[in-house]
DNA sequence: GTCTATACGTTGATAGAC
DNA sequence: GTCTATCAACGTATAGAC
């Protein structure tokens, strides 16, 4: 049994369950192991925490750059909406999105701090990687002459409400929300 | 021992730490009682869980309402930043808006369903509230001549997001955040 | 109502045979 | 690497004395 295997199976479940309702028992029951035998990869259930964080960060920084280089080319509009999109498409079929939403949030009491750090450093990231998009669509006078940071923030806003709405809504009410929140603020920057 | 304060207790706990991340000992032992004293007051873990439940969106629910009755009459934009400006002042001394923010995305897995149930029934309630002033906005030529249900869809939305960096911003950056998104909402609407 | 005592399953984790 | 055996700690919950 490889640990990447073992990953994937608790990466399932701490998303559907969160940390303390997943145990070593239900993780090594999905791969078929018992759950002494996940010691031998790795040393504890933190540790597998902590690793599945650290390379979704990785991962989902990774997905925003290619994303950018890919169609920084766009017009502005297209852009931004192929990027939410891209949320309420993956939310269903992609753990790792629903994971890092929950364990972000809510992460186990006695890791919380170590998480917001890392929460904290990726969102600045993936923030800089908008705002780029921002002040080249302001250059090309795509949007108001306003304050790129101002559209930057409150896009970020928008979707961290369509997850919101992903997590408790359901694909089909986010479809919905999607489409008026989409409406306002594309409204309010052009 | 009064239930309530017990129930006060839990419900701090259940916001901090969530509910599989608080146990009955720590609910016991921050009102000085023994766990097994508890049992004389509910049946249950569960039982605590749902009776804090079901108060909160009577609580919260009254509050929109009342909120809505004496606000009625102001100036859209008053209306709205005010009941903004409510989660953010509330949500360092309330815990009751943590405790419902965490458990209704992330509720108990074997009682999801029917969290999930009485959290839809609630956010229904709450957006019919709003729905109501802004069709009296579209009447009244505050916003533009669009949709009020988008507006209203949208507005939620926006609270949610602000709810969303409270959880993990904490206050100071969903200021920021609130000021941004304000400023491109109003835009949108108007 | 609160306590002590207790039951009993489950938790994360370790030791050692194979 | 995986297993069996084992552990101490903690989980929810019940019974019964006071």
């Amino acid at each position: 049994m490889s640990a990447l295997l073992i990953k994937e199976a608790a990466l399932v479940l701490f998303a559907e369950k969160g940390y303390d309702g997943t145990s070593l028992a239900e993780i090594a029951d999905e791969v078929g192991l018992k759950k002494q035998s996940l010691y031998s990869h790795f040393k504890s259930k933190d540790d597998i925490f902590i690793q599945l964080l650290t390379e979704t960060f990785v991962i989902e920084y990774e997905r925003e750059k290619e994303f950018l280089q890919t169609h920084f080319a766009d017009p502005l509009f297209d852009y931004l909406w192929k990027s939410l999109r891209n949320y309420t498409e993956r939310y269903q079929t992609d753990s790792r999105l629903k994971f890092w939403l929950r364990l972000s949030f809510f992460p186990p009491y006695h890791l919380h701090d170590q998480v917001m750090q890392s929460l904290y450093a990726h969102i600045q990231q993936v923030d800089a990687l908008y705002l780029q998009r921002f002040e080249q669509a302001v250059a090309n006078k795509e949007m108001k002459e306003e304050n790129a940071q101002t559209a930057t923030i409150a896009f970020s806003a928008l979707i961290d409400s369509i997850c919101v709405e992903l997590v408790y809504g359901g694909k089909e009410k986010a479809e919905t929300k999607l489409q008026a929140v989409w409406t306002v603020y594309w409204n309010g920057i052009t």
